[in-house]
DNA sequence: GATAAAAATTAAGATATCTTAAGAAAGAAA
DNA sequence: TTTCTTTCTTAAGATATCTTAATTTTTATC
């Protein structure tokens, strides 16, 4: 009998690559579902992020600190997609940044080693990783060219646009932050929109 | 006897995956070389970008008009860089950007379906490029912070600082663009450092 | 339902950055 | 060298966005 987190992972990894389902049962096998409470930090500043993490059900913030101790909110992450601090993950060295639930979240966790393993054992994997590495960076340029190219305005429309399910889940001012405007500044702007 | 442009890849290709010289003459072999002069376009707006660019020797910009005219680089390349526009290139979608040469630039060019070809005999090449798209998405990342992070001023130094070459090699007020600010602005930004 | 805590709004003054326009300097061409 | 074109600088006024601080609204807790 499939399990119906398994059934969720195998639609997901379907849309990149046609994986068997005894290549589903190898992999699945290689994470650990674990639940996090509202606020609870999966990573915090200045330790080596061991993982990445595939959202079942949830909400994530990535945010530093600044100079001023502020929070700067740099990434969203809802069901179905990963998360991590790419930079500490990948190069297996300390994160700058935090991340924390926003909601009870529920997530796969897949730690570095198990990765480079199931690389080696699956191709398909490999393949899969890469074509989701592209998506996550022509999603990062395109996100790059917005705030080059709009005022803040134009920007908090297009999120609520783009990412209606963010603007309902996440409070108003963790918007702000990600949107690089004061929360003030944010509600100035939706009086006069 | 290797050609010189082979050995610069084979090098370039080694720092990422180890590959035997029969599979270095098998990519090399669907790779085409080119020369672009000074000034003259890579890829235009609107057309789709069927090729990723190897830089053997030069500098490109990749710019956009916004909405006055104004060209807005959002990145530059030098030698052993990929160039291509991301989004138009994986997609096949028409690009709203401009690649163009700064100096005269001696490229490979790489087809989209040459790669895919290659992708499929080749699974260390796949490899290669997950890889090099995780160190691009990682670049982007920490790019994005150091704007989100610093005033212009910062951002000025931190530039000159990480990338001197470009500083040398690239005019001031591509710089200006590239920095997301204004080349009077910059002008007086060095006057008061 | 009452109280406390968190989030959102309002407004005034401060500051970073842009716009425009003109002139100076540097580089390329003749 | 002279001329033309490209790049860089200067300065004044305009605008977007931030800071601070107080107030209101919403949400969570007892």
């Amino acid at each position: 009998m499939i399990s119906k987190v398994k059934e969720q992972i195998k639609t997901y990894f379907n849309r990149y690559v046609e994986f068997e389902d005894a290549e589903i049962d190898a992999i699945y096998s290689k994470l650990e579902e674990k639940t996090f409470q509202k606020k609870t930090f999966l990573l915090k500043e200045n330790t080596i992020c061991k993982h990445n993490y595939f959202i079942l059900k949830g909400v994530v913030r990535l945010f530093y600190l600044d100079s001023n101790g502020h929070e700067k909110i740099t990434q969203f992450a809802i069901d179905n997609w990963w998360i991590t601090h790419m930079e500490s993950f990948i190069n297996q060295t300390p994160s700058t940044q935090y991340i924390q639930a926003i909601e009870d979240t529920t997530v796969l966790c897949l730690s570095k080693s198990n990765l480079e393993m199931l690389y080696h054992e699956h191709p398909k994997l490999e393949r899969m990783f890469r074509l989701i590495t592209e998506k996550m960076l022509i999603a990062n340029l395109r996100k790059s060219d917005v705030f080059l190219q709009m005022k803040s305005k134009e920007r908090y429309n297009v999120f609520v646009e783009m990412l209606p399910d963010f603007s309902q889940r996440v409070p108003q001012y963790m918007i702000a932050s990600y949107l690089e405007m004061t929360p003030e500044y944010l509600s100035e702007l939706r009086k006069h929109r």
